[in-house]
DNA sequence: CAGTGGTCTAGACCACTGA
DNA sequence: CAGTGGTCTAGACCACTGA
């Protein structure tokens, strides 16, 4: 039973080609008139999936010269970056955010949140713990800026982290991740019940709403407590 | 000058409607008909646009219901693994890998390497260092299954790390990445030049050739010399 | 200058599914 | 059952660029 678009099957059959050898990086392909003749169908066709693959980054496509396996450099993984709260409650856990500071600052005066958003004007600051099962696992610090969400002055983080309140209310945004790791300082260490100095994973986010920033935030987790995953390849890797 | 073809300034057009708010999670979009009309413009172009919409899960679409704005959930960023020995030699530094132990094993005997990569029977087991401008910045501990690369018992890790050698060899495979934060070992410490229980950026990484595992490696990074970066968005973020 | 990919057209048939 | 998206056809013209 193979319900599989035409498009998708010679996609997928380049791409096996590819991932198992056969095809080395600076191959030729053959041409879309060549997988047209193979295939007995519209070059259209053919097209769909050559662009497909090349959108990948498994093929470089040169006119004139033809359609070649590429090398793998940079290769672009996948990365999960899921929302907390969901994540927590997807594990069949109890989630909670505990609010630890609250303050209104301006980016005219607060040199932290000037370098983190530029010059926005109004800024609300936030520090929190996420919870899962009781349990302390992230600690997280955010700035947002006001002008451009001005309703989170009121909104109550009882129920809902301010992540997953900005999701909400600000839907789509651009957003670049910086992933480190860190020794937890005093405020970490006291917030998550660890030692000063113990090893966490650092994640700054940087969202923005066309070209102007939304928010800001760090979130620390213990080591060992949160990993992050991603994955490059045509299927889910093999058991 | 806009040489933009007609399909995506189509999906750019209604990318941004999406990311500047005007059209709101749950929104219905243009049907493709409509969205014909209005760029006077055949079918298949139109949907080449909203395909890739989809397929980026910015929207969703239904038949006979037709196209909506997505709700970000999980959104997939895009994170760049680069090479570490490109990656330096990117910068303008020097790279060089020292080689700390090598070992030949099988996974019937090993069973660290067995749960690493499974009954694959003969690997090679190594660790090293990465140094930058002389100052280790990273170690590595890797599993290689022999049985796919028998090659590389011969191969010389003076002019480029495992990894690249791999690469080389390799070229194409399928791979997970798990990123975490670790307290340094007693045998990170020493190797990098740092103290036990310091924070350290741990990358795991296991790669397949279609169902064969290749290699597994872990990667440890001392705190605040190494970062990861995954974005999301239609264009690169705002400055 | 000739082969290749990039794009686009104006149709077509179909599966799906919600009004 | 009618509107929508998914797919596909059989053409077309063009820009590019390497033989």
């Amino acid at each position: 039973m193979s319900s599989l678009p035409l498009h998708e099957r010679i996609r997928q059959e380049v791409e096996s080609s590819i991932l198992s050898g056969e095809l080395r990086p600076g191959d030729r392909i053959s041409s879309e008139f060549e997988l047209m003749a193979h295939y007995g169908c519209a070059r259209m066709t053919v097209n769909k999936a050559m662009s497909a693959l090349a959108a990948a980054g498994l093929i470089d496509r040169r006119k004139r010269a033809g359609s070649f396996v590429a090398r793998p450099r940079n290769v672009a993984m996948m990365l999960d970056v899921p929302d907390l709260m969901s994540e927590v409650m997807g594990r069949g856990q109890r989630y909670a955010y505990r609010q630890l500071s609250r303050q209104i600052a301006d980016t005219a005066h607060d040199r932290q949140a000037f370098a983190e958003l530029g010059a926005v004007g109004r800024v609300l600051r936030l520090s929190g713990l996420h919870v899962a099962d009781d349990t302390p696992f992230a600690f997280e610090e955010r700035i947002i800026n006001l002008a451009l969400v001005p309703e989170i002055e009121q909104a109550d983080f009882s129920q809902e982290p301010p992540g997953t309140w900005l999701l909400k209310h600000i839907p789509w945004t651009e957003a670049e991740n910086r992933i480190g790791a860190l020794g937890a300082s005093r405020e970490h260490a006291r917030a998550l019940g660890i030692a000063i100095g113990e090893s966490c994973l650092a994640i700054d986010r940087h969202t923005w709403r066309a070209t102007d920033s939304v928010t800001f935030v760090r979130q620390v987790f213990v080591a060992g407590t949160y990993e992050l995953v991603a994955r490059f390849g045509p299927s889910r890797p093999p058991a």
